[in-house]
DNA sequence: ATGCCCCCGGTTCGGGGA
């Protein structure tokens, strides 16, 4: 049994009493974590080692950052997206690991891709997402064609489908939603891989996300925005998947419920 | 149409999130 679960936690060390409380609760041997917001050497490693979990980091100051906990021992590092060419300073996006049988463990967050606020007009950020998603889908298929056992998830910052968010006209012309968006993530579902949070709670209304605005959480305005995939090959072997949604109403907690997926191996 | 809420860094506000 091996459970893995991921969360985009708004700040590990905001929440980092949330994030033991998880695994306390969940006791999982992998967990992926997105917008940790901090980098590397002020990440709370310690505490997590007190655990049980090691972690790799890519980290951050301020914004993004990802990071995987694990009790079993990982190698083979990477900490940026193979084929993408970023910009300065670098995003802290992407981090992929092994285990020491070889699968594949790759934690994601997605631009958002949203204009500033101040300047709509530019849609930059909306270019930085679409290639970033077009250099993501390709490094996947590659790992693929490898005959790579993958486990990949994280915060996609798409809206896949109008019935994944409370009310899908207020985001026709988002960077969650627009086409273009949509299109890549449909390349990559595409792909021999499964989205284990959509095969196994196929329901609408199935969120993963709700906004501190707007009292979101109590008014269920939510949106699915986050996934956790495996490579087909290990599909047989996943037993369950779904949102560990109570922990959208814990204190001090994060906009984003974790998403958890079980396998029998 | 805008802001709500929340975090970070650095200072009492702006940037970013979605």
């Amino acid at each position: 049994m091996q459970q893995i679960i991921s969360w985009n936690v708004a700040s590990v060390r905001a929440r980092l009493d949330n994030v033991l409380k998880l695994l306390n609760e969940k006791n999982p041997d992998i967990v992926f974590l997105q917008e940790i917001k901090t980098t590397d050497d002020t990440f709370p490693s310690f505490d997590f080692l007190t655990e049980g979990y090691q972690a790799v980091i890519n980290g951050q100051k301020s914004y993004n950052g990802v990071a995987i906990l694990s009790k079993k021992p990982l190698v083979n590092v990477i900490d940026e997206l193979p084929g993408f060419q970023d910009g300065e300073p670098k995003q802290a996006r992407f981090i992929q690991a092994e285990d020491q049988e070889g699968t594949v463990y790759i934690c994601v967050y997605v631009p958002n891709g949203n204009a500033p606020e101040k300047n709509p007009q530019d849609t930059s950020k909306l270019q930085y997402k679409l290639e970033w998603m077009q250099a993501f889908n390709a490094y996947i298929d590659a790992l693929l064609k490898q005959g790579k056992s993958v486990i990949f998830g994280g915060d996609f910052n798409v809206i896949e489908r109008d019935t994944d968010v409370y009310n899908p006209d207020a985001y026709r012309t988002n960077a969650l939603m627009v086409a273009p968006v949509r299109q890549r993530f449909a390349e990559l579902n595409a792909l021999p891989v499964t989205n284990t949070i959509r095969h196994f709670n196929p329901e609408p209304h199935t969120y993963s996300f709700w906004d501190f605005q707007m009292m979101a959480w109590s008014k269920n305005w939510g949106m699915l925005l986050d996934a956790l995939f495996v490579s087909n090959n290990l599909m047989p072997t996943v037993t369950k998947a779904g949102v560990l949604k109570e922990v959208r109403g814990w204190d001090k907690t994060s906009d984003h419920a974790p998403i958890y997926c079980t396998l029998n191996k």
